[in-house]
DNA sequence: AGCTTGTCAACTGTCGACAGTTGGCATCAT
DNA sequence: ATGATGCCAACTGTCGACAGTTGACAAGCT
């Protein structure tokens, strides 16, 4: 466990230390190395990336703003640990998102401008028929991006991808299961269809239930928690604290 | 203009330097004293605050993730500027935000549930009324706010929150003229009829329309502006470099 | 025993300093 | 004159150090 990272941090110096770091943490997050809940310690996290505490607080701040952590006073940065109420929201913002990018493209479909979302439904369908549930999930992802581009609004699409690595928060279980897959592509299929006629209200309607139907299959998969605790309860023992970085 | 701030900087310690920092700045940046393309020198910015570097640094690199600004490495920080285009884009994203909250608020509305919106309405109407522009504008934020909590999305409401920031990146002319305040209000009025009538569609639609109202009255002041240098381009002038810190 | 109080180690928050880079300006050659 | 070249000041990027705070643990009191 010495130093097993091989990561980009040593290579380029085109960025600055901070962002690189930032990026690092953000992979550990995302990746679940560091699970919600946990707390970031900056000696270890900058001893572990070779560099000072200074690029660590910086990126961490970052990484506050995004929301993907949340620091505490005197006391340190933890994962943010997200209620499924939360979660809900999110997925509530990004069936908005969806919908509403969905009529957006429809109102000015053609089937030059639709070629991309073709092809990658091509790609999703010969995937999910594999069940290659890696190769469908980055699909689904390729999908989903297209979609904004081709409503012509990155920014959107930018902000549905920050609110997926919000979404990462949980463990990502009862996403790749060959029944999603097989319900989710057939929603893709709908968006798509809808979209090739021009129907604006139906692309709409297909769009947001594509997502609604992902957060129905979360809401299902996951309890009400109420028992979680709201955000690291006094209750963190020191024990708890030192473990900044677990096993590795 | 030696201490002019009697900021909160000085006062409460229960929160770290950067946060305050971070929010002095952002009002800096909000307010226009700082305005966009303009460089936030940090040692300027340290020294007026009265903290050192450190602070700033991480305050600054916030504010980079929520899209107030945009770095350049070894050259420093500029305040984002923003191209006609993408302020399309984030009112596209308010639109559907704001669409699908008065949806999900129509889907059940009650009349108790309605109450706090009406009370905003009966002031808002009273603010119009009376040409009191400033108290309008306070009062358009607590409407869409209002229309956020009702739909039980916090989580939105902060959205919706930040990506109007965003938008504050521009001068924000033509926004208080008496005409634009009784269409506005006339637009708040449709979306609390359909909310009371319990129209899914309706509440929707005069939602979005609220939204698209504001986009077209911000388009039409605004120029096509391709000229917009993209980002800091090359010629930054040592000059202009220096200005961190204008006539302060 | 249970509760209070004092002590301690681990970190975070903040600072000051140093090295490296960038762009501008003056100088020099063509 | 015009363009290339070298120097210089201003900053940013990064680091190491110090002070203050927090929570845990142990000793002492009731």
């Amino acid at each position: 466990m010495s130093a097993p990272l091989a990561t980009p941090l040593e290579i380029v110096r085109t960025r600055s230390l901070a962002s690189l770091v930032a990026q690092e943490i953000e992979g550990l997050i995302l990746s679940g190395q560091i699970a919600p809940g946990e707390r970031l310690n900056e000696q270890a996290l900058a001893a572990r990336l070779g560099v000072s505490r200074g690029p660590v607080r910086e990126a961490v701040r970052g990484l506050e703003r995004s929301g993907l952590v949340v620091a505490v006073v005197n006391q340190g940065s933890y994962v943010r640990t997200m209620r499924v109420e939360e979660a809900l929201q999110v997925f509530d913002i990004r069936v908005a998102l969806t919908g509403h990018a969905a009529a957006s493209v429809a109102a000015r479909a053609t089937p030059a401008l639709l070629a991309p979302l073709e092809r990658i439904m091509r790609d999703l369908t010969a995937a999910e028929r594999a069940d290659d549930a890696a190769t469908y999930y980055a699909l689904n992802l390729e999908f989903h991006a297209a979609l904004f581009e081709l409503a012509a609004n990155p920014r959107a699409a930018q902000l549905y991808d920050g609110l997926g690595k919000e979404l990462h928060l949980f463990r990502r279980r009862a996403l790749l299961q060959p029944e999603n897959m097989r319900q989710s592509n057939a929603e893709h299929a709908a968006i798509l269809q809808a979209l090739r006629d021009g129907d604006v209200a139906a692309a709409r309607a297909a769009g947001e239930h594509h997502i609604v139907g992902g957060r129905a299959r979360f809401a299902a998969s996951h309890p009400s928690d109420q028992s979680r605790p709201q955000q690291v309860a006094g209750g963190e023992s020191d024990a708890r604290r030192k473990s900044g970085l677990p096993p590795g």
